[in-house]
RNA sequence: GACCCUAUCGUCCAGCGGUUAGGACACCGCCCUUUCACGGCGGUAACACGGGUUCGAAUCCCGUUAGGGUCGCCA
């Protein structure tokens, strides 16, 4: 059975580095019918706000990615975090008391290295010997500090035992560590995991993504409207590749593709161009109903009046195929719900105020008023004949009209809009718009 | 500094001894078109360098250089 996990610490931030490593447990644990755990990893005890918990489950679920135990839900190898278990760290230490692999130094009591050769096979980097003769580089590691708080390497090598991990999937920051690890495993007389060391995500400076870089947080992608399918997709993408040139696929579908063995060992540069665009993939190949999902508490958020789910479906069907993040929805479809949305100062200037234009909206809106059947092809082909009857081009028609019904030059297609809004009210706004024409 | 990892277009990913070195993002043209998108067509652009091995290296080996990581009583 496989077992995989995912083990922050709680510091209020969850790393889209973080974020990758999570997605890489839960795929492999989920392709191969195994667990995935959270585990907290709060030694230090300042890093245990419920806002900091809160913040790794919320970007996690976001993501769509379901843990089997944790702190949350229980499960045979807890508690899951690590500030509730110290008697079984007590324990393992007693088991490294009586193997004579530790000493007191200082009040703190450190691991006394073996000195031997360890080597480490890597499902994604292969086999790695390391030399660990010299303690100036290699310093037998401290376990636990003098006022009885325990040290990581210590305390996740115990977990990790304890919890029955198959496969330990974290970041290559982790490969120079895990010769200290095997060395634990080994003094506890612990079979080691599996270990894959996927490489880091770097930022435009090629540097360790940091806190301060623009996408290094999970609520960034939040916060801008991206969708989680499409971040999961351009995650999982920073060091692996599903073949055949495919790049755009649903989490099912990497999850059925997905391969440990086939992850690169180049660190990468997160490139935030590459994941826009994939956002803007995502949702116009998404179905309607999930972009309403994703798509509705950016509009409430905003106060957009829609009125009804019902009213609101039309306007959103309409700028799925346009708009890339979520957060533009709101000023997309805004002005299908108010009479009193904003009028962009150059595009009334560039197509109001144009000689003519005007008459031309007059036209138009005579021409559309007698229209009886309010559908997008029959109002495109009554516009196109007033075009050709006036004599004009269709563009001196549509860009008038467009400034008139929404206020901007940039928006869903024309006739998707006249439809939406209905032909009273398309036909006030041409009204209301000769006020400002020339 | 020591140790570890890495090295293909600006970026991400293909390639795993014989290819006109491929795809995607970005960028630049053109087409489609009611704007913006979408879509289509085309273009610019890469095997870090030096030695080997081989009939033949982007692919294998060694070195150099460069980048990253680790060397905590942080996680």
């Amino acid at each position: 059975m496989v077992r995989t996990r995912f083990a922050p610490s709680p510091t209020g931030f969850l790393h889209v580095g973080g974020a990758r490593t999570a997605l890489f447990n839960w795929l492999y644990a989920r392709q191969n019918g195994g667990k995935f755990i959270l585990r907290i990893e709060n030694t230090d005890e300042k890093r245990n706000t419920e806002e900091a918990y809160k913040v790794i489950y919320d970007g996690l679920n976001w993501l769509g990615l379901d843990w089997d135990e944790g702190p949350d839900k229980g499960g045979l190898f807890g508690p899951y975090q690590q500030s509730e278990r110290s008697a079984i760290y007590e324990k393992y230490l007693a088991v490294l008391e009586a193997g004579g692999h530790v000493y007191e130094d200082g009040g703190a009591i450190r691991f006394r290295s073996p000195r031997k050769p360890v080597i480490v096979e890597d499902i994604v980097c292969g086999r790695i010997e390391f030399d660990m003769s010299n303690p100036a580089t290699h310093p037998d590691m401290t376990i636990r500090r003098p006022d009885g708080s325990w040290i990581f390497h210590f305390v996740n090598v115990v977990d990790d035992i304890e919890m029955q991990l198959t496969h330990v999937i974290r970041g290559e920051d982790h490969l120079s560590n895990t010769p200290k690890h095997v060395e634990l495993y080994q003094a506890i007389g612990a079979t080691p995991p599996k270990f894959a060391h996927i490489p880091l995500i770097l930022n435009h400076e090629g540097k360790k993504l940091s806190k301060r870089d623009g996408g290094s947080s999970i609520t960034y992608f939040l916060d801008l409207g991206y969708t989680p399918e499409a971040v999961a997709n351009y995650l999982c993408l920073l060091g692996w590749s599903p073949g055949a040139n495919r790049e755009l696929l649903p989490l099912s579908e990497i999850l059925s593709l997905f391969d440990l063995a086939g992850i690169n060992r180049r660190n990468a540069i997160f490139d935030l161009d590459k994941c826009f665009w994939l956002n803007g993939q995502h949702i116009l190949h998404m179905s309607l109903e999930r972009f309403e999902e994703l798509a509705l508490p950016f509009v409430e958020k905003a106060g957009v009046p829609f009125g009804t789910t019902e009213a609101l479906r039309p306007a959103l069907a309409i700028v799925k195929p346009k708009v890339k993040h979520l957060s533009d929805v709101p000023d997309w479809i805004g002005f299908l719900f108010t009479e009193e949305f904003p009028f962009d100062p150059e595009a009334v200037t560039k197509s109001l105020c144009k000689p003519g234009a005007g008459d031309r909206l007059q036209a138009l809106g005579s021409a559309l008023s007698g229209l009886s059947d309010w559908t997008h092809p029959a109002i495109e082909a009554r516009l196109k004949e007033t075009a050709v009857a006036l004599g004009v081009k269709t563009g001196e028609l549509v860009h008038p009209a467009r400034v008139a019904v929404s206020g901007r030059s940039v928006g869903p297609g024309l006739y998707e809009m006249f439809e939406v809004l209905g032909k009273e009210r398309t036909l006030a706004r041409f009204e209301r718009a000769r006020g400002m024409a020339a």
